[in-house]
DNA sequence: GGCGGTGCTGGGAACGTTCCCACCCTTGTC
DNA sequence: GACAAGGGTGGGAACGTTCCCAGCACCGCC
C-alpha cells in the first residue's frame, strides 16, 4: 500500500512526495547545507512513508568513501585471527564501517589476489597480516596514496605504513628464558612459515614446477616424514645452500648459522613472516645468553599446510637426545605438539615442558593447564582499525609502529627436566 | 611514467588511448557484445598500459550486482562459526564473491542493524544464523524479493527461504542415548539462548528497562551465581510464569513441563534459537524413552554473555544428587563445563562423563579426549553459499531445507557412572 | 531606495560504468 | 543491382546520489 514493492524508493521519489527538489531532499536526509526545519520534517516524513533507504553504492560513487574496510588474514579458523578479526569488526562497526574478509592461508598469490579484489571494491582501507616480510610489492603499490594499509601482527620495515604488533622477539626471549630458568637446555621451537613466494613480481602461473622446491633452504635437517630417509635434506633447486642446520627465518643478526631466506638476496623458498623471524630471534637470543652454542639444533620450521607440527614434534622426540621442553609459536601449533607428545605417552610437564604463544581458551582447560604468552588479540585488531581510520581521515603521515604488551601466564606446563 | 598517479584510469581513458569509443572499450574489456579481434587486442593493450582496473561500484550501480554476500553470525570467536565462515568465504571466493562479516552476539537488535546495513550496501544475498526462531520480521521483509536469505545452522519454519542445518534433534538424542547406554540416568544439559528480544517490531530504544527482565521465564530453578540466594528464581516482570523447572526453549511437543517461550504466545524473555530448541527436544526425547520422568531436572539454559556455562555447571554439581554426565551444546560451553568440573577436582570420565557438540580441535588433545557430535562446519557454510547463489541466479523457488549429517566421535570422556 | 549579505531552494553536472539503439559497411542472395 | 542480414561501432541515456552554483526572497543598513 504505502510502498511500491517493485522498485526501492529513491531520492526523486521522496522529493516528489515531499514536494521539493532532489537537492533539498538530499540535504534534508543527509543533514548538510541548510534546510528549513519544516522542509526537513516534511522530507523525513516522506522518506519514512516510502521506506526510503539511501543507496550506499551511489553515495560511494560520489563521495569516494565506501565505509568498508578489507581484512586480509591467514586463516579465520586460527583462534588468534578469529580474536583479532573480532576486535577489528567491533571497532569498525562502532565507527560505522563494515568489514570484508579474506583468508590467504599464508599464500602470497592468494594475498595478492585478495588485495586486488578488495581494492577494486574500493575499500577505504586495508588491514593486512602479510604472508611475507619481503614480498610486499602489491602492498607498496597501495601505500603510494591509493589505499591506506595497516599491517597487523607482522611488520615489513621497508613498507612506509603503520603496523600494530606485539614485541615478538622480547616475548619469545622471555618465554624461553623461563624454560631455561626451570633448568632446561634442550629447548625446541616449532613454528611455521608461509608457502613459497611466486617468482615473478605479479606472475602467478609458474608456481607449480615440481614439489622439489620444498624446503631445501628452509628447515634443512631432516624434516621429512621418515627421518634419515633423505627427503627434504637440503637438495632443493637453490643449490642446497641450506647446511645441516639451515633454518627458515634468518634473523640477520649474524649468528652465522641461519642461511635461510631473510639474510641472502631473496632466494626462492618459503617467505619469511616477521612474527616467525622475530620469535626465532628471541629464541636464539635466550639460548645464546644461556651459553647454548648450537641454537638451531632443536629449531623446526614447517611450511603452512604442508608440514604438520605434530610430525615435526614427533621427529624431535625421536632424536637421540630429545628436547626436554617445546615452545610452540601459536596455539594451533601447540595442539600439534601436544598431540605428538600425547601419542608418545609422554606426560606434561613431568616428561616434557610445553609453552605456547596465544592464550587460546582451551589452554586453561587441558590438564595440565598450559603456560602461555598471551597476546591482546582483540586490542590488536581494534588498534589496527584505529590507526587505519586516522590514516584514512588525516591522509599521509609518518608511519607509526604500535607495539602492544604481551603477558606471560604461568600455569602448570613447566617443570624442571628429569 | 605510464600511469598518472593522481586519478585512476577509467574507461574513457582507455578508449581514448585505444582510439575507440567508451562503448567499444567497455565491450572489449567486459567481453560481451561483438568486438573485432584487433580492436579487442588494442583495447586490452591500452588498459594494460594505463593500469586500468574497473570500478566495481559503478559497475554495480548498473548491473545491480555487487558480487558481495553478507554473513551474520553470533560470534566469529566461536570455533563453530569460524569454521562455518571459512567454508562460506572459500565457496564465495571460488564463485567470485566477497564476504561482509557481522557479529551479533545473539542479540536481536544487533542482528536487525547488521541486516539493515548489509542490505544498504546492496549485498547480493545474506547468510544468517538468526538469533531467534520467532522474531524474524526483519528477515521476512527481505525474503519478499528484496534480497535472498539463507538460514544457517538454525531454522525458522515460518520463513519461506532456504536453510542449511544438521539434524540437531536426532544428533542430540543419539548423544544422550549413548550416555544412557553407558548407564547414566542423571544427565545434565547445559546450553545458551540469545538475549531478550526487543519488544516492538522495529523499535530498538526501550530495551534497557532494568536488568530484572533476566530469565524469569527461562531457566527458572536457581541459576543465579550463588545458589539458594533466590536471584533468578522466576521473579521476572512476566509474572513468574516459570515454574520450578521452567526451561527456556520449549519443544512444543507437550511434555507439559517446559513453560518457557516457544510454546506460548511469544512472551517476553530470551529468544529461542532453533538449534537450542531442537537439541533440548532430542535430549528430552532420549530421557523420556529411557523412562526418566522429570526430563528437565538437570536442564540448564543460560543467556548468552550473561550467564557463564561454568557457573551453571557448578550449580549442577552442587545439587544434592548431582548429574553423572553432562552434555554441552557447543564447544565453548564444553570449555565452561570442563573448567567447572576441573575446579571441583572431579575426574572425567571416572567421576563424571562429558559429551559436547562440535569437534573443536582441542577436544582431541585434552586428557581425556572428548567424545563429541561432529558437525560438518565448513560444508555447512559452503552449502549455504551454494544455496544462496542458485537462489540469486534462478530467483524465486520453493524453499529448501538442507540437512547435513553429523557424526558421533567416540573418544574417552564417557564411562559408566560410579 | 539601492545594496550586500544570508538563508533557503532548485537545476545541472558529475561519478564510471553498462545498456539500448541507431548507424555503417560488408556480404550473400535472388 | 536491390535488398536483407549481421558484425562492428559510436552516441546517448541510465543507475542514484552528492556537489556546485545560480537564483530568489528577505532583511538590515547606509
Amino acid at each position: 500500500m504505502t510502498t511500491n514493492r517493485r522498485r526501492a524508493a529513491t531520492i526523486p521519489d521522496v522529493a516528489r512526495e515531499a514536494g521539493v527538489s532532489r537537492s533539498t531532499a538530499s540535504r534534508a536526509l543527509a543533514d548538510y547545507g541548510s534546510v528549513s526545519p519544516e522542509t526537513r520534517e516534511r522530507v523525513r516524513a516522506a522518506a519514512e512513508k516510502l521506506g526510503y533507504r539511501a543507496n550506499q553504492l551511489a553515495r560511494s560513487m560520489i563521495t569516494g568513501r565506501t565505509h568498508t574496510l578489507g581484512v586480509v588474514i591467514a586463516d579465520i579458523q586460527n583462534p588468534f585471527f578469529a580474536g583479532v578479526t573480532r576486535g577489528i569488526t567491533d571497532a569498525a562497526h562502532a565507527a560505522g564501517y563494515q568489514v570484508l574478509l579474506a583468508n590467504t592461508d599464508e599464500d602470497l598469490g592468494a594475498e595478492r589476489a585478495a588485495v586486488k579484489t578488495l581494492c577494486d571494491k574500493h575499500v577505504d582501507g586495508l588491514v593486512v597480516a602479510p604472508a611475507s616480510t619481503t614480498e610486499i610489492g602489491h602492498l607498496a603499490a597501495l601505500v603510494e596514496g591509493v589505499c591506506p594499509v595497516v599491517l597487523l601482527d607482522r611488520h615489513a620495515p621497508s613498507l612506509a605504513t603503520d603496523a600494530v604488533t606485539v614485541d615478538n622477539q622480547g616475548a619469545s626471549e622471555d618465554a624461553v628464558r623461563r624454560l631455561i630458568a626451570a633448568g632446561h637446555r634442550r629447548i625446541a621451537l616449532v613454528t611455521l612459515v608461509g608457502s613459497e613466494p611466486h617468482r615473478g613480481a605479479e606472475d602467478e602461473a609458474d608456481a607449480q614446477n615440481g614439489a622439489g622446491a620444498d624446503d631445501g633452504g628452509g628447515a634443512g635437517n631432516g624434516t621429512g616424514p621418515g627421518d634419515g630417509s633423505g627427503t627434504g635434506n637440503g637438495t632443493g633447486p637453490d643449490g642446497g645452500s641450506g647446511t645441516g642446520n639451515g633454518t627458515g627465518p634468518g634473523d640477520g643478526s649474524g649468528t652465522g648459522n641461519g642461511t635461510g631466506p631473510g639474510t641472502g638476496g631473496a632466494p626462492p623458498g618459503p617467505s619469511p613472516i616477521s612474527t616467525g623471524v622475530e620469535r626465532v630471534a628471541g629464541y636464539r637470543a635466550a639460548l645464546r645468553a644461556a651459553g647454548v652454542e648450537d641454537t638451531d639444533a632443536y629449531l623446526r620450521v614447517g611450511t603452512f599446510h604442508r608440514q604438520d607440527p605434530a610430525a615435526l614434534t614427533e621427529e624431535l622426540l625421536s632424536l637421540p637426545e630429545p628436547p626436554t621442553a617445546v615452545f610452540a609459536t601459536d596455539s594451533m601449533i601447540a595442539l600439534g605438539v601436544l598431540s605428538a607428545v600425547n601419542a608418545r605417552g609422554l606426560r606434561v610437564p613431568e616428561d616434557i615442558s610445553v609453552v605456547a604463544f596465544d592464550d587460546a581458551e582451551w589452554t586453561r582447560v587441558v590438564r595440565p593447564r598450559l603456560s602461555v604468552v598471551a597476546q591482546p588479540v582483540q586490542e590488536l585488531g581494534a588498534e589496527a582499525v584505529r590507526a587505519l581510520l586516522t590514516r584514512i581521515e588525516t591522509g599521509a603521515r609518518p608511519p607509526r609502529h604500535i607495539t602492544l604488551d604481551t603477558t606471560f601466564i604461568t600455569r602448570d606446563s613447566i617443570a624442571p627436566p628429569r
